[in-house]
DNA sequence: GGCATTTAAGCAAACGTTTGCCTAATGTCA
DNA sequence: TGACATTAGGCAAACGTTTGCTTAAATGCC
């Protein structure tokens, strides 16, 4: 590999003027500038840039945290994160914390190790560490995760207006017993945020939370299919269930052909995310949809503009969910 | 952040030492081992891999191109590789190229600036330039796809026989009339070599090739859905049909929903890959599975193998799929 | 006790850039 | 013509490590 002195040499210069002319830092003769270019292309030399990060502080890199890939909603955040990156020319370092927290910190550790220019943390198992996170040298971007007052800066879907547009979806569709696949977890986490949603337009529509109504599980689509089978087996079972999330409703949608239920004529159903899976469903499915490319694409946007100004105030962002209508739901019978 | 030299400072010695004890590259006294690990505490030191990377020309962090990300065949592989590189403390570096070879070429020269040790490709777009792949100075893995005599060191799927494993399904249900779903290509892709797998099939048990019997599309869900649709609509329809991805044949499993033909009982379906929701569609997907995770963590332990020992030869490795029968075949009526 | 050997650790160059400071040559103006 | 300003580009330090070479002190041996 051609290093700037070759260049030099070959060009006749100093290698101050070489790297000038690359980054066109100050004014170089038109004359020097065509030789130096002509043994930049004979050498097909290309700045190192191990060296350019060292001298410079910055890598023109940036970090993801996630904490899966195989869910399509992480994937496509993390494409548009990529996306919006390259066209900048950085690239992305990605780590899954795999929902470990140490495997997060560690990670964490590792990019900052690395020289990373900014991090995108679209995983956050540990709360007490976001003040660290919040104050460390580079920028830090949480998706889909915001404590008031933390000083975080985060993108955010409006999760708590999705899950109202849902349960309101079911209320003007004449149903009144609603259920939800809900998680654990304080209210900070976005799965949160849209059982609160529902609570709120429920209240509103003066329908009682029943507790009975309330499922409590995690992320797996099987976890899914098992509360969908609860539900129905109650002996009053609702007649409309919220999924916090399209991979949880998927597995309801499988549990329902399993024990013959029809949905939505007995029972409709509402996911989260809008998946791409969730139009090739049978029936396809109802659902709250995130833009979950743009916000990867906004996540870039933003943290870059942060790596330029370094001056700018954390902020929350908050995107707007939308409702697609599609077969699992319908007006109650 | 602290640099080697406060350490040095703390502790009273020289920086020499700190980095010999750091990386234990030679004998210190254990009294001064001990000095300088409180400083590196005190100071909560992490030696900074980038001024690492510059001097021992080697950056403990790899690429990883491939073609997109939302398909979950790629991101479950992603995963593989992601789990094993972190478990030897290596970092991935990953760019899509979007099935452009512009942005694939553009992508290969922006990882090795940034001085990866090694490189993982799951996208051969512009085969002709394998011989520049081949002839880097750093280790380069193929996966999923083969040239032979290129000095390819590759992991792939033995996609032929997956195909032959479906089309023997088929023949072994008592289907004749088995279709198939396939794409454009050069028999250097993985999904031709399926294609030629279930040829093989055919042919071995006296099944003529209906040359009406392939389509040949691209990779979308939809041209899945497509392709169902034309295939039912024959004056003769096949009884069979073999999706070269689950994710076609998820498509076709919308499509037969819609124009109300039973699978299995009218058409029998087979996909390749087994994603994970091929256990949740309806009816549940049989397929040929592949080890996506495995595949990825195979690829990081050959790599990391190449890059310990630059001598190794380039190989390709096969791994053998696998036919999961589900609820989308059935004995032919 | 004197010399050779071993032991423990320091010095400084190198990795490939960027950039503050300096300088030689040229131009300007009275 | 002399003083000064401007122009074009070179020198060398710095970024934070690793590592070959060196050295002072301690030890071993006869």
């Amino acid at each position: 590999m051609a290093t700037i002195k070759d260049v030099a040499k070959k060009a006749g210069v100093s290698y101050t003027t070489v790297s000038h002319v690359i980054n066109e830092t100050r004014f170089v003769s038109e004359d020097v500038v065509k030789r130096v270019n002509k043994a930049i292309r004979e050498l097909k030399y290309r700045p190192n840039q191990v060296a350019r990060c060292l001298r410079k502080q910055e890598s023109k890199t940036i970090g993801v945290l996630s904490s899966i890939n195989v869910n399509p909603y992480f994937s496509e955040t993390l494409t548009g994160i990529e996306k919006k990156a390259y066209l900048e020319g950085y690239n992305i370092i990605v780590c899954y914390s795999e929902c470990n927290p140490e495997k997060e910190k560690e990670n964490i550790e590792m990019l900052l190790d690395k020289g990373v220019d900014a991090v995108i943390i679209h995983s956050l198992l540990d709360e007490t560490r976001v003040p660290n996170l919040v104050n460390l040298e580079i920028p830090v971007l949480f998706l889909q995760h915001y404590i008031e007052d933390s000083g975080m800066d985060a993108i955010c879907t409006d999760d708590f207006m999705g899950g109202y547009l849902a349960a309101k979806h079911f209320i003007e569709l004449g149903h009144t017993k609603i259920a939800c696949v809900s998680a654990e977890g304080n209210d900070n986490f976005s799965y949160r945020q849209r059982i609160k949603g529902w609570e709120k337009a429920l209240n509103e529509n003066g329908i009682e939370l029943n507790k009975d109504y309330i499922i409590e599980t995690d992320f797996h689509t099987h976890a899914g299919y098992d509360s969908f089978v609860k539900f129905s087996k109650m002996k009053v079972p609702p007649t409309a269930i919220f999924f916090y999330s399209d991979n949880l409703a998927i597995g309801g949608i499988r549990a329902a052909a399993d024990i013959n239920i029809a949905i939505p004529d007995q029972i409709s159903v509402i996911g989260f995310d809008d998946l791409f899976m969730c139009q090739y469903t049978v029936p396809r499915l109802t659902t709250v949809y995130q833009p979950k490319f743009s916000l990867g694409e906004m996540a870039f946007a933003r943290i870059f503009e942060r790596i330029k100004d370094r001056e700018l105030k954390p902020q929350k962002q908050l995107v707007e969910p939308k409702l697609v209508i599609r077969e699992s739901t319908k007006r109650r019978a």
